[in-house]
Parts: C-alpha cells; structure tokens; sequence
DNA sequence: TTTAAATGTTACAATTTTGTTACAAATTAA
DNA sequence: TTAATTTGTAACAAAATTGTAACATTTAAA
C-alpha cells in the first residue's frame, strides 16, 4: 500500500474519477461531500494526504484547512487545494492558510498524480512507494525485502522498521526517543533500552560475514548508519 | 535571518527583482546566470531553498534537480522550478524529477513568496542540515560529527558540546562560569577546574598534528577560538 | 628575581553508557 | 491445538567517559 489519501469535494463525479485512479495506483482512498462529515471522517481514516475542495456546502476548503492546522493531530497533513478559481489572490490566500500545494480544475489525473508524489515525497518520505538505498543496502518496502550486496537479508518485523527509518535519513543521527517514537506504534511503553537490542539484532542481520559495519553507536546521543 | 535561497536564472533582470524582494523579505540571497557555475556555487552557499529555471544556456532545469538529487548533501533540498513553459506535460516532468512546487512566468513576486514559504514550512522541520564552521574547522549537528581541514575527528560527547558551544560564538571568550552554565546539565555541579581538563582533552583532539592551535587561553578570563 | 596565582598535564577510580546473552511472555504460523 | 518466531526486559560484561587530585609549568606582579 502506497498511502492513504482523503477527499473532501462536493461534485461526485470527481471524487470518483480521483478515487478509481488513486486506487489504481495503490492508495487507499476516502472521502466526504461536505466539510462537517469531512473534518469527522478525517479523524477516524487517519490519511497521508488530504484533497479539498475549495468550494463546499457547508464550509469553505480555506476554514477546513485552518480549522486542521489547530489539530495537533493533523498539523502536519499535507494538503493539496482543488479549486475552479484561478484567479492568483485565491492562490495565494490558499497557500497562506497552510496548503501545500494547489490545482486548479479541471486538471489531468497525471498532473495531481505527481504534485501528490511531490508533496509526499517531501512530507512523509515513508509512504512513496520506493526503494531505500544506503551504500551497498537496498530495502525494497513494496515487497518488504532487504538485500546487501545482492545477497537478501532476512529481518523481523522491528528489524525491519528499525532500518527503514535510519534509511529515511542515512548518516543522521537519532536519539533513542526519537527512534521509539518513530519505529514503534504509537501507545506502547518500552523502555529505551530495548532499542539497544533490537540494534545489536538488526546489526547480527546486516553485518553479513566480512562487511563492514553500517550502524554507529553515537555514545551519549543515540545511533545512525554511516 | 530567515533562511538561505539561491536562484539559477539566465534572465538578470528576474535575478534582480525575485533577488531585492527576498532580502527584502529577510532571506538571504545568491545566484548564478547558467547550470555549471550553479552546481559549484550551490556548494559553497548551502542553501535552504534553490529556485531554478528551466531554460538555461547549458543545462535543463530538469538536468540539474536530478543531478542534484544525486548528491547526498542535497537530497533534500527544496526546490521551486520557474519556467516559461505552461504546459501540463512539462509540469509532470518537473515533478516527476524531484521538484517540490512549479511557477510558470510570469508570476507575481506574492505569488512566489507564498510558495517558498509553504515548501519551506514542509521541508525545514525535517532535515535542516545546520553545520557550524570555522576556519578549517566544520562541525555536524545532524550527524554529530566533526572534521578538520576535511579529516574526521572524533569527540567524546563533553568534547562535542564544548566545541559546539565555542563554534556558535567563535571567537568570543567565554567565562568558565559560562562554560559551565551552558555545555553541562542545569543541575550538575562540577569544579570550575574541570574545565580546563576538557579544554585540554578538545585541544588534544582538534589539533591534529602540525595544525595550529584552535582554542585560546585568555588568562583570568577564559577561553576562546582563535 | 622571587612569589603567588592561573593554567597545563597526567593518572586513575568512579560512574555512565552500551554490548551481549538468556529467557519468559506474547504473537503468529502450521 | 502445537510449534515456531518474535519481543521486551533483566542481568551481567565490556567499554567509554568523567571528575578530581596531584604535580608541572607558565604568567604576571611585586
């Protein structure tokens, strides 16, 4: 799965067009006709990306979007405008409200299509579907296999995770709060020391016999690859 | 400052104006007439955000962003592609090849400042690599690394922050009382004189053989980078 | 020059941090 | 269900870091 993506726009007819093409390329897409059951739904479908309307029902794209950068939980969502006004003051007026990007209709499903990679791609590297690489490592998160140098590496589940968020952003280091955060689901209480051992697991993994070492241990400050 | 743009555009007198309206706008502002000299100037200037044409005398916009891409120490860097070309096919390539957002000329300067502030509001929280240099001296917060004159030197964790701690205010002498109010944790206490064994554990670090030395002594004062 | 204060240097024990292993509980597969 | 895998934690080992004392050297003032 790719990502998951809401629509909040009034015209059916386009929701569906967006929706069977999204679906088609491996989102998991839903939606709302009005911004009430939209601002509602959000909350339960949990998205990567929002789509909005400008024009709704109820309300406006522009107070559904300042409405969801109060949500702490949502301060982040990316959020791409569709909207019939092209006039450059709504534009701007958008994009100040805190949209990510905007489109104005009718657009073709490739252009969205790739300003949703784009906006993506930036905000949550995790869900564009491609292959991690790092020196001679190469994880592939659609068949969630790892090889070094050729060679496929069996991981667990953490094992798993685990490198695929240090290879979100090689070289930089991560404290072991960062990495509980990231790599583990969102309610469950570990101590910060099981991160050490699932470190010394992924490192028996990846190490393959004769390879150099690709995890450092930052004393005092956490780990990285290098 | 409010960060550190640089423009790719063969076109001086767009230079000009998109130039005078950032610095305006407090950022700070480089640039560069073709694609070769961009490359190596972006280096020098490591910027937080590039706009780039897309018509150059030497090479595509396209050309460059993937190129870029490429390179480690800019693989996140945002980029906002200015062009004359409207068409949608050409957008698609644009954001196809790791463009951040797209503005096709001519634009309003309103319009542009929109757009790097959201790209930027997406990109910074991320990965804002801020190295801290000095002479010949370049240390990584993100990687939490040090190199001198390109060699890497490792550092004990004191050793880290006390260096950091020099290298936000180069040159300026610090109290040992200062030193110890910022590098060590609020609750500590630790003898004035530890200090000096830290200093001397750092200089022994830094000063790589035959290099001169870094860390000044300056008596019933404190210490200081020279 | 002599003296006192400030800083440099070294060694070392105590502490902190990380590595490693084993094992029981939990989860998943068969 | 049973068997296999995965997971979290405790316990101990190993390693790195830290603070301080003790002594050496430098500096500035008398």
């Amino acid at each position: 799965m790719n990502g998951k993506i809401f629509i909040i726009e009034d015209e059916p007819s386009i929701i569906q067009l967006v929706q069977h093409n999204l679906e088609k390329n491996g989102f998991l897409v839903s939606s709302s006709l009005n911004g009430n059951d939209g601002l509602k739904e959000l909350k339960k479908f949990q998205p990567d990306l929002l789509l909005l309307d400008w024009m709704l029902p109820d309300l406006s794209g522009i107070e559904i979007c300042k409405n969801i950068r109060k949500d702490n939980n949502f301060k982040n969502l990316p959020v791409i405008m569709l909207t019939a006004k092209g006039e450059e003051e709504d534009k701007i007026k958008g994009l100040d409200s805190g949209v990510d990007d905007y489109l104005t209709k009718p657009f073709s499903f490739n252009e969205l299509m790739a300003r949703i990679k784009a906006v993506l791609r930036r905000s949550n590297p995790n869900t564009v579907s491609d292959n991690l690489k790092f020196d001679d490592l190469m994880l592939d998160r659609i068949e969630k296999r790892v090889f070094r140098d050729g060679q496929e590496i069996k991981l667990g589940p953490t094992e798993f995770r685990l490198l695929e968020f240090f290879l979100t952003n090689p070289k930089r280091v991560y404290s072991r709060d960062q990495i509980l955060e990231s790599v583990w689901p969102n309610n469950v209480n570990v101590e910060s020391r099981t991160i050490d051992v699932h470190i010394r697991r992924l490192r028996q993994s990846v190490n393959l016999k004769n390879k150099k070492e690709l995890i450092r241990t930052v004393r005092s400050s956490g780990y990285s690859l290098i």
